[in-house]
DNA sequence: ATACTGTACTGATTTAAAGCAGTGTCCCGA
DNA sequence: TCGGGACACTGCTTTAAATCAGTACAGTAT
C-alpha cells in the first residue's frame, strides 16, 4: 500500500509518526462510516450538543462564530485530513457552527470508536491529540495574526499557512494550491472587508507576489511572501517531543 | 471543610461538578509543590520543551506571543484556580511565553503527578478537561472580539469575562474587582495602542458604564456593559454535558 | 531635594480600513 | 435569450484607530 492510497488523515498523521501496521489498520477503520454534505448547509450548529466528530476526506469546511449584529468570524478551516468537532465530541456542546464549504466527503466518527481507538493504540491517540494541539496553536497564531498584523500581512500569512497545511496532505506545494474559498470567506477569516480584501489581492498581486484568482493561488515570489508575512514555515510542522 | 479554606481550582470545579472526598483528597495532593515568581520574569519562555504545568493559586499571569517587530500579543490570562501550561505538558513544547503580572504563588505540576491523578479519578480527569476547554472557548471568544468588534465593545466584553472568571473563584463580583493590570496590558490584549485603551477607558467611564482605575474594575452599569459588548453570561458557565 | 521611571492621560495629525455606490462578467435556470 | 444571482472589482468618502508629541503625577532611588 502506497502512500498514495492512504487517507489524507493517515497521510498527515505519518509524516509526523511511523504507523505501524496494526495501527494504520486502527485508523483505517475510523474511516467506515461515509457521509456526504452539501455545500452551504450547516453541518454542525452554534449550541448544538452530543455531535459525532467526523474526519474530512474531500472538500473544505470552515468552523464560525455568528454575532449578534449578523457579522461572522471565521475560527478555523478544515482541509481534506483535518478532524472536525473533535472537541465537542470529547467535552461539551458545540461552541461554533462548520459549514462545507464545497461538496464534502467525511467519515463520522462516534465518541465510542474514537476511545476504542485511543485504548488499542496509545501511539495513534497521541498523534491524533498531537494534530489537535497544532490545530489550536494555528488558532492562537490566527489570534495574532488580526491583534497585530496589518491586512497585507494577514492575507500573505493566512494563505502560506494554508498552502503549508495542504501541502502536509499532497494537495498543495510552494507554487500554488486550488481553493474554493470566495473573497467573502476570506472576509470573514480576516476580519477584514470584502472590499478591502479585493483591494489587498489586488496589491499583492501587483506586487508580484501572490495571485488568488478563478480558484486557485499561485505564489510568485514565497521568499518575498514569507518575508512580507513574517511566517515561520517550521512552526506548523515541528514534530511534538512525545512522538520521538 | 468549607469552600472557602479550598483552593481556588477546587472552588472553580466544584461550581461544575460535585467532587467526592476521595477526588477532593487527589487534587489537593496536586498542590504539593509550591513556588513563587516574581512579576514580570517569564515562567515560561516561547519554544521552551518539556514544562511541567502550574496551578495558580494567588497572583495574575498573563500568556503572550511575541512578534518579530516586537509587538506583542497576549492570548490570554490566567487568574487563581487557573491552568497553566496544561497543553506543553500533555504535548509538545510550549508556542508561547507565560509572565507573571505580580508577584504569584503556584503549585508546580509534573506530568507523571497530572497522569496519575487523572488514572486514580476518571471524574476529575472529565473536570479539569471541561477547564481547560472553556479555557479555549475564552481564546476562540478572543478571536472573535478582535476580529469583529469595535474598540469599545471590546474592552467592555474583556473586563466583563474578567469579572466573571474573577467571581467563579469568589474574588470578584457584579460589583468590580481588583485588578493589577495596565493599560499596555489592555492595549497588548485587545489589539489596540496604549493611547487609544486610555481614551475608550475615558469613554467608558463618562458614559456611566465602568471605571478603571487605581488597580481597582467598578461596574457602574453591568446591564448597560453587556448590552454594549453583546456579553452572553452564560457562555462561561454552561455544564459540559459529560459532567451531568 | 532632585532626578528618574512607570503609569495615566491629552490634543493634533495621519493612516488604514470601512462604508457606500456603483460596474463588469460569468453562469445558470426559466 | 433573457433575466437573475454570485462573485470580482473599482472610485470616492468617511471613520476608527494609530502615531506623534507631549503633560501630569505618583513612587523610589541618589
Amino acid at each position: 500500500m502506497t502512500s498514495a492510497e492512504h487517507s489524507p488523515l493517515t497521510r498527515k498523521l505519518s509524516a509526523f509518526v511511523a504507523l505501524s501496521e496494526g495501527e494504520l489498520a486502527v485508523l483505517e477503520q475510523l474511516h467506515q462510516r461515509r457521509r456526504s454534505f452539501v455545500a452551504g448547509c450547516d453541518m454542525v450548529h452554534q449550541g448544538q450538543s452530543d455531535q459525532a466528530a467526523f474526519i474530512l476526506s474531500a472538500g473544505w469546511v470552515c468552523s464560525y462564530k455568528l454575532q449578534a449584529d449578523g457579522t461572522r468570524q471565521i475560527v478555523d478551516f478544515q482541509v481534506p485530513g483535518d478532524f472536525l468537532g473533535l472537541r465537542s465530541v470529547l467535552l461539551r456542546t458545540s461552541d461554533h457552527s462548520f459549514e462545507p464549504i464545497v461538496d464534502i466527503e467525511a467519515a463520522e466518527v462516534l465518541k465510542s470508536d474514537l476511545l476504542d481507538a485511543f485504548a488499542q493504540t496509545p501511539r495513534l491517540a497521541t498523534a491524533i491529540l498531537w494534530a489537535a494541539s497544532r490545530d489550536e496553536a494555528m488558532v492562537v497564531e490566527h489570534l495574532v495574526g488580526i491583534g497585530r498584523r496589518d491586512a497585507d500581512a494577514r492575507m500573505a500569512h493566512f494563505l502560506l499557512e494554508l498552502g503549508s497545511r495542504l501541502a502536509l496532505v499532497g494537495i498543495g506545494s510552494k507554487e500554488g494550491f486550488d481553493c474554493p474559498l470566495t473573497q467573502y470567506h476570506l472576509a470573514d477569516t480576516l476580519g477584514l472587508s470584502a472590499v478591502h480584501v479585493n483591494r489587498v489581492l489586488r496589491q499583492l498581486r501587483e506586487s508580484g507576489l501572490v495571485t488568488f484568482r478563478d480558484g486557485h493561488v499561485t505564489f510568485h515570489d514565497y521568499d518575498g511572501l514569507l518575508d512580507l508575512a513574517e511566517f515561520d514555515p517550521a512552526y506548523l510542522d515541528q514534530t511534538g517531543p512525545l512522538l520521538k
